[in-house]
DNA sequence: AGACTCATGTAAGTCGTTACATGATTAC
DNA sequence: GTAATCATGTAACGACTTACATGAGTCT
C-alpha cells in the first residue's frame, strides 16, 4: 500500500483537490496514515499522466487554481486491485514509546514531563475522534464506524495506561 | 528520532551484534519500531565511522565473524542528547486500517477475511506480548512495563473491536 | 501586526526497503 | 531433503519529508 492506493480510495466516492486528500489525512485518517504535500502532489501529477486520474482546473479569484481530480475507469481498475492484493504489515515508528522504553536513562523528572504530554495528547486526538464519531455516525459505513471505534479504544487503553503509569512512577 | 537513536539505546545497556539489534527489534520493539537488516548494518558502519560505537570481531567456526558493537562516551553522549530533544508525533501506515476503511467497496467476504486475519494476528501479538510480560516482568523496568501494557492493551482493544464489528457485520 | 486558511508546486536530501550474495550447522 | 538459524553485507531503487517559493483573504 503506497499513498496512490489511499488517494485513490479517496477518489471512488468523490472527485477531490490535493489539498482536500491533505484534509482528510489530517481529520480522517491520522491515527493510522499519513502523508505530506510533497508526496501528495508529484503523486497525483503521475496518476494524471498514467491515467489514473483526470485533472479539471478551476479559477478563482486571490487564490491560485484548484485542481480537482477524477478518478478513471483505469484508476477504479486500479484500486479494486490493491484491494486483492496481499495485506501489508502496519509500519510504526513512535518516538514516544521508544523514549518509555529506554526511560530508564532519563531524569524521572523529564519521564514524567514525556507521560504528561502524552496524556495531554491522547485526550486531544480523543476528543477529536469522539467528535468526529457524533458528528459523522449516520453517514459513516460499517466498516469505517469500526475504523473509528478501533481509534477510540486504542487511544482509551494508551490513555489509561499512561495514567495508572505517572500515578506509579511518582510514587517511587 | 532515527534507527540510530534506537540502536544506541540498545547498546546502552550491554554490547550486541548487529544480528542480535534486529533480533531486539522483532522480540520487544516490533509494535512500535522495526528496521530491517538493510537499515541496521549500514547504520552501524556509519556509527562506527563517527565514533559512536566500537567494533570488536570474533572468528567463529563454521558461521561468519561475529562483529559486536559497544557505545563510546561520544556515543552516550548522542543519545542522552536524544533524549533531551523534541519527541516527534508517531509515524503510522496500517494498510489494514486503510482497507477496513474503504471496506465498501470490497465483496462482503474478502472484507470478512481481512477481519479474521486480523483477529489471528492480534491474538498471536498479544500471545507473544504476555508471554514477555510474565518472562521478564522481574527484570524490566517500570517504564518499560509501561510499554508492554501499553501494547497488550491496544491489542486487546483491537481485537474486542474487531470480533464485534464482525460479528455485526456477518447479521447484516 | 500577526497568524491562519486556502492553494499548488519543486528540489534536495534522507531514510529505508527489497533482493541479492554467501554458507555452515542444526532440527525435523 | 528442506527449512530454519546464525551471520554479515551491498546495490538498486523507492517513497517520503522538509524547506522553499508564492500570495491574496480573513480573523483577532
Amino acid at each position: 500500500m503506497r499513498s496512490q492506493d489511499v488517494i485513490l480510495g479517496m477518489l471512488m466516492d468523490s472527485s477531490i483537490s490535493g489539498y482536500d486528500i491533505k484534509q482528510n489525512f489530517e481529520k480522517l485518517f491520522s491515527y493510522f496514515y499519513n502523508a505530506s504535500y510533497g508526496t501528495i502532489y508529484p503523486t497525483l501529477s503521475r496518476m494524471e499522466k498514467e491515467g489514473l486520474i483526470t485533472k479539471q482546473s478551476f479559477v478563482q479569484e486571490g487564490k491560485p487554481n484548484k485542481n480537482v481530480y477524477t478518478i478513471t475507469q483505469l484508476g477504479r481498475k486500479a484500486f479494486l486491485e490493491y484491494l486483492q492484493s496481499e495485506i501489508q504489515n502496519a509500519e510504526v515508528k513512535s518516538d514516544f514509546m521508544i523514549r518509555l522504553f529506554f526511560g530508564k536513562w532519563a531524569e524521572p523528572a523529564l519521564m514524567i514531563r514525556w507521560m504528561e504530554e502524552g496524556i495531554r495528547k491522547t485526550e486531544e486526538t480523543l476528543a477529536k475522534l469522539r467528535t468526529e464519531q457524533e458528528q459523522w455516525k449516520d453517514e459513516l459505513s460499517p466498516s469505517q464506524l469500526i475504523c473509528l471505534r478501533i481509534g477510540i479504544s486504542n487511544n482509551e487503553a494508551v490513555l489509561a495506561n499512561l495514567q495508572e503509569g505517572i500515578a506509579q512512577i511518582k510514587s517511587i
